[in-house]
DNA sequence: TGCCCTACCTACCAGTAGGTAGCGAGTTAG
DNA sequence: CTAACTCGCTACCTACTGGTAGGTAGGGCA
């Protein structure tokens, strides 16, 4: 329930609906979230819940959707920027961080779906991927062989940088406990931002 | 069910259920795995596998001891090390690949572990492994000092050093889609292993 | 032989899961 | 005014959960 009251009252059953869903499935995961959890959430029972959606998969693969298409909407501008080396990278790394600050519920959805290798959602989450993995495989293979970039392999190069930005924000929870301190706050998120990206160029700028 | 015909006759039940148990809950979560599953794993009843566990927290519990004592075990030689400089670091990302690459499952039910910030487990995991962190922390901002490395912050560059390394072992089912290979295959490992190990060298080294 | 112990079993329990049937108040359209 | 639709509800279903009760086959032992 992270909805102010004027949420509540302007937004739709269903948005709030998916509102909460979005929470308690990247809070408690897929089975651990009943549909009475969520629709106790929303302040409804569980068969009025099942008026604005079929089913739970449905609910679910709609939270998806959802998530796939403002990451693809926020990430697609930062990518098609007429910005071109060190400039580039760093333009994406932030707008990634940007965009996993704004929706860390997200992140952790994201997170445990390629643990369970995607079985509750419908659509096929890599190959949705795969070309905007393929495009930065690109970039930096050419950056690389232009000399701009030291050499790296493309495709480790960026399966550890997805790794090294997701998880500062997928376990959360878990850095709060190591560091004493909330993961989470915009102080701490800029500073997280701003190490990844000198570490990065560090081991990319020659 | 990865154990070999001999395995399975030498093992004991209660071996044979913490393998089983130890499995299903790194594939499908906690709440995702019925004490069904695991008994009909092994081949028994679940009123037998009860015999040898209390209850199902219980056997969450004892795999989860088995994990962290393996994994301290294997940290603690190379971390004690008597090297120095980048030799020490090189050896302690390949031990960790190593541990890591024997036990994959233990390390996605730590990724689970950490999402949930660990609500399965009685035990304090951030508590537990603080010591380890602490340790490594020093290390770096000692190096640092010398001008041995580059200047990073250290605690910053342990995360972002764990999400790195962890990611490509827990989120294998997800980089096998994406890459339309097997990322745990020993080859992929290595080659995985060797790109971190250079990508860290050269952020690290002046 | 009689007794305890381990390790399994079937049968059952209460609780909860996802999902359906059908009722009723309120709103809207013809 | 009425018919249809929307969106809540209660009541119920089946399937399955973790867990318990009680029984039994067989081994070791006095």
């Amino acid at each position: 329930m992270t909805n102010t009251q004027d949420e509540v009252a302007s937004k739709s059953t269903r948005e709030l609906i998916l509102d909460e869903a979005l929470h308690c499935f990247a809070d408690r995961g897929y089975e651990g979230t009943s549909l009475n959890d969520i629709a106790a959430g929303v302040g409804i029972r569980r068969p009025s819940l099942l008026h604005h959606f079929p089913n739970k998969e449905a609910l679910y693969a709609d939270v998806f959707e959802m998530l796939l298409s403002e990451w693809l909407e926020g990430l697609e501008v930062a990518i098609s920027s007429p910005t071109s080396g060190w400039d580039k990278a760093e333009l994406v790394i932030r707008a990634g961080f940007d965009l996993f600050a704004s929706t860390p519920d997200y992140v952790r959805i994201m997170r445990r779906e390629a643990l369970d290798s995607g079985v509750h959602v419908g659509v096929d989450l890599a190959g949705f991927l795969r070309p905007l993995f393929d495009k930065a495989c690109a970039y930096f293979t050419q950056e690389m062989q232009m000399g701009n970039f030291r050499q790296h392999n493309a495709q480790h190069l960026i399966i550890t940088g997805y790794g090294a930005i997701l998880t500062y924000f997928s376990d959360a929870p878990f850095i709060d406990e190591l560091l004493n301190d909330k993961a989470l706050t915009p102080q701490n998120i800029q500073d997280h931002c701003d190490h990844v990206v000198s570490f990065f160029r560090s081991a990319l700028l020659v």
